[in-house]
RNA sequence: GGGCAUUUAGCUCAGCUGGGAGAGCAUCUGUUUGACGUACAGAAGGUCGGCGGUUCGAUCCCGUCAGUGCCCACCA
């Protein structure tokens, strides 16, 4: 038997090893259809936060969902060696210990990465665990693991020989501080305040210039002075030079149509090697490129005095100069757009570097061309496929060396002495050696909805499971990871790596902030799942918001969830209780009493609703309907009303009710299970007859043979009497058990099955049926429900013509509708016969409470 | 500068192709009814951001204005 008091703890106690240990999460060839995704891969940086518990809630949801429905899921797990991030905290841990990895070398460095990764992954798979996850361990893949590195071989080496990678001097995004190039959604901008300088650039000839830059560090770096050869003011100038008040070089001024001449001053310095305009340009007017920063960006040996200084040091020491020398004219605060690091927050820098590209345009074509095609991959919501098809219509080529030391080789080799390039799955020889660089992060997990499965073999997982069947991600990752999943799988598959692919939002405080480490706003999940559970935080979590809303968190709403739970759990109890040792109807539906033949009707609805809803992912939408079945039909109605019966003497109708409840019970707990399986599996493994897990078990369906409008309207009625009683005590200051004397006015219903539900819940002394008019004076509302109790006429009357004028004005309304002549002949027909019978339905009211009123002498 | 979203009860949010405004929490009143006080019964609370338009009818569709949030963008 249940406990008297739902404990998540004990509740949760033991379960995940049990279906681990089963195989429950073992996805198996078989008969049955497949169902199949992979994880997103979480980085192996550290803890798991709020926002992955969200994420990965939601895929569970959806893997027991649809292992109840009859399919074979795979749930594939992994992780993701998160490149630059990983290095990074590797480095910062070093530094604690006063160590460099330069110290320590690059072998032994990966080695200590390595033991990063196995540190992190197990915290990472024990809160897997914590949050009952059903992963299929048997496939888990790590991005960097041997089998994954065959394909990010396979890949580069097949782009390469196609032209859709190669190697090229460009203009990158530097991170000073990690040493690495960036790619270009690696970068944040945001709006940074900083100083507009205008300087005077002497003409050769006499006169000057005036030309204005945010960054004067760069203008050791620059080749020229441009303005737009439409521009009057500066036409005469084109092909003259000026000084370069920074070095006192004489450099040309250039002609060239990109210059804005609304802007600034209209004459534009131009830096090639660190800014990819003036890099534009430089290559049209062939121009040198002259590099100025080293790689921790200090000003090299380009840069006279200022050599080996930080480029701000640079930049305020090198204003001063100038103003000194009188070539200063202005300065002025604004605000401007600044790229940072995604990942140290450092300033990027544009520098021109040798680096590998990834050619966008024909990969790009090919992923939109296939989303005109049947084969497109159905967005929910919609609006993040434009999102997406966006990006891929502007995106550049995408910078894919990084200069460290954790991911994946580049399969490049160069010739030691001729420095050819042989890019090869395989070394070709000792004369060569391999490219120092790795891939970014993202290259390899673009892979990993095939790579996972086996790719490049040809394996029965890749067969079987691929494509997948969805993909379950945040909006934030749209670019970096979807759009590249798209590309890469449908160049190598010929196919899109999933059909659908469902968007969330991102998980923000309870004031509505972002979640992060540096506003220390993080809410940890383990510590939430100490105090409520794990299943009231899944609860939470995935009905709190629509598809592709952020969430606010709330711990009130955790706690509403752990009320919910123990609801649930209650109502187990009680209906196991009344099962206990009884004698149990094995095959309901069969001369059922009103009130079984209700709840059996209305349970169906639910389970309509919520699988209509479950099947679209709407999980908000699906676990409201189920909320409002346990809430209001079956715990506050019909557990209560079916008392009636279970202290009675008639021991078939128990052993009914006992059947039905059992039905109804096992049926919720079904449908709960996929949000909350541990609390699922123990009420489950309570029930009289249950298999050896939950996880074994069948969804719900609905059975149209169980529904009966007629039993759901007259227990409507019974209900509205049982409330109205309630609400004429409370108005009247009684108690509620204080007990009444009714009479009723039998009409067309047959009340007589409810009379003992209606003596109950009212606390009647007596029911008296009459026939015909009652002359009496305490008459209320228009049941024709008489109540003999104190009652104060005036108030009475009151009451009655607070409902009359109620009705008066939804007949108002009504009639409005039903003679104008354009509704009559406009609107469709099912609504006017709706509206024709709540018309009807307002004007009995009415004559009802009004007959009342008028009895109220 | 583009784009996406959002504005509904004190708070957090639902509201499914236009047809009588909903939930949870909070508030107030009452309840030792034998599953649950993590509960039960009731109540109060909204000009659905403003203004136009389409329509017989608009929280819902269109336009516009305003507030809020986010994403993208090489303006020195």
């Amino acid at each position: 038997m249940l406990d008297a008091h739902y404990n998540p703890k004990l509740v949760e106690k033991g379960k995940y090893d049990f279906w681990k240990e089963e195989g429950y999460f073992t996805a198996k060839e078989c008969e049955k259809p497949k169902f199949s995704m992979v994880i997103p891969p979480p980085n192996v940086t550290g803890m798991l936060h709020l926002g992955h518990a969200w994420d990965t809630t939601i895929q569970d949801i959806t893997a027991r969902y649809k292992k109840a429905k009859g399919f074979d899921v795979l749930w594939l797990p992994g992780m993701d060696h998160a490149g630059i991030a990983t290095q990074a905290k590797v480095e910062e841990r070093l530094k604690n210990e006063g160590i460099t990895r330069y110290q320590l070398g690059r072998e032994n460095f990966v080695k200590k990465v390595w033991e990063w990764k196995d540190e992190y992954a197990a915290t990472i798979h024990d809160q897997w665990k914590m949050l009952g996850l059903s992963l299929d361990y048997t496939r888990e893949r790590f991005t960097l693991d041997e089998g994954l590195n065959r394909a990010v071989n396979e890949v580069f080496v097949s782009l390469y020989e196609k032209g859709l990678i190669y190697r090229g001097e460009r203009i990158i995004n530097w991170d000073p501080k990690l040493k690495t190039a960036l790619s270009n959604i690696e970068v944040l901008h945001q709006d940074d305040p900083g100083t507009f300088y205008y300087f005077r650039y002497l003409l050769e000839d006499g006169g000057f210039l005036s030309v204005a830059t945010t960054r004067p560090e760069t203008m050791f770096g620059d080749v020229c002075v441009v303005v737009n050869p439409k521009d009057e003011r500066y036409t005469s100038y084109i092909g003259k030079k000026v000084m370069n008040p920074a070095n006192h070089e004489w450099i040309p001024i250039l002609g060239d149509d990109y210059v804005d001449m609304e802007f600034g001053t209209g004459a534009m310095k131009c830096t090639p090697a660190h800014d990819p305009n003036d890099f534009l340009i430089a290559k049209r007017h062939h121009l040198s490129m002259p590099i100025i920063l080293n790689d921790d960006a200090s000003m090299n040996e380009r840069c006279s005095v200022y050599q080996g200084m930080d480029r701000y040091e640079c930049r305020e020491k090198l204003v001063k100069q100038i103003e000194k020398e009188g070539n200063l004219l202005k300065t002025e605060a604004i605000v401007h757009n600044v790229g940072h690091s995604e990942r140290s927050g450092e300033v990027v820098e544009p520098m021109l570097k040798k680096q590998w590209f990834v050619k966008m345009t024909p990969l790009a074509k090919a992923a939109l061309k296939n989303q005109k095609s049947e084969g497109k991959v159905e967005f929910l919501p919609e609006r993040f496929e434009k999102i997406y098809e966006n990006w891929m219509e502007n995106c550049e080529d995408w910078c894919i060396s990084r200069q460290l030391w954790w991911g994946h080789p580049i399969p490049a080799y160069y010739h030691k002495k001729t420095g050819e390039v042989v890019v090869s799955k395989n070394n070709p020889g000792e004369d060569y050696v391999q490219d120092e660089d790795v891939l970014d992060t993202w290259f390899s997990s673009a892979l990993w909805p095939f790579s996972t499965l086996g790719w490049p073999e040809k394996t029965k997982d890749l067969e079987r499971y691929f494509p997948l069947d969805i993909m379950i991600t945040a909006y934030d990752i749209i670019f970096f990871w979807v759009s590249r999943m798209m590309f890469q799988s449908i160049e190598f598959q010929n196919v899109a790596p999933f059909k659908k692919c469902l968007i969330h939002g991102l998980i923000r405080d309870s004031e509505g902030k972002k979640m992060s480490k540096s506003s220390k706003n993080g809410v940890d999940p383990r510590a939430v799942i100490e105090k409520y559970g794990v299943d009231a935080l899944r609860y939470f979590l995935t009905t709190s918001t629509s598809p592709g809303m952020d969430i606010r968190y709330s711990e009130e709403k955790i706690q509403a969830a752990e009320n919910y739970l123990n609801k649930i759990w209650n109502a187990a109890r009680f209906i196991l209780l009344n099962c206990e040792g009884k004698e149990i109807s094995k095959e309901i539906g069969k001369n059922l009493g009103v009130m079984e033949r209700y709840i059996l009707s209305r349970f169906q609805k639910c389970v309509e609703n919520v699988t209509y809803n479950m099947e679209k992912y709407e999980f908000a939408n699906a676990s409201t309907h189920l909320y409002n079945f346990i809430y209001d039909d079956f715990t506050s109605w019909y557990l209560e009303l079916s008392k009636v019966t279970l202290k009675g003497e008639d021991e078939k109708k128990k052993a009914d009710v006992r059947g039905v409840c059992l039905y109804i019970l096992k049926g919720i707990i079904l449908m709960i299970y996929p949000y909350t399986p541990f609390i699922a599996e123990e009420i489950y493994q309570a029930l009289p007859e249950h298999k050896k897990s939950i996880m074994l078990e069948s969804y719900p369906e609905k059975e149209i043979q169980y529904v009966d409008e007629n039993a759901e309207h007259i227990v409507e009625d019974l209900k509205d009497m049982i409330r109205d009683v309630r609400t004429f005590k409370v108005e009247h200051q009684l108690t509620p058990n204080q007990e009444v004397k009714l009479k009723l006015r039998q009409k067309d219903l047959s009340f007589d099955e409810l009379m003992p539900y209606l003596k109950r819940f009212s606390f009647a002394k007596e029911i008296e049926i009459e026939k015909e008019n009652i002359d009496g004076a305490k008459i209320y509302r228009y049941f024709d429900l008489w109540i003999e109790e104190n009652v104060n006429i005036e108030e009475q009357k009151k009451l009655l013509e607070k409902e009359i004028e109620k009705m008066n004005q939804e007949i108002k309304r009504s009639e409005g509708m039903l003679q104008n002549t354009n509704f009559l002949s406009k609107a469709p027909k099912e609504k006017i016969e709706s509206e024709k019978k709540k018309y009807a339905e307002y004007m009995k009211k009415k004559e009802a409470y009004t007959e009342q009123w008028k009895r109220l002498k």
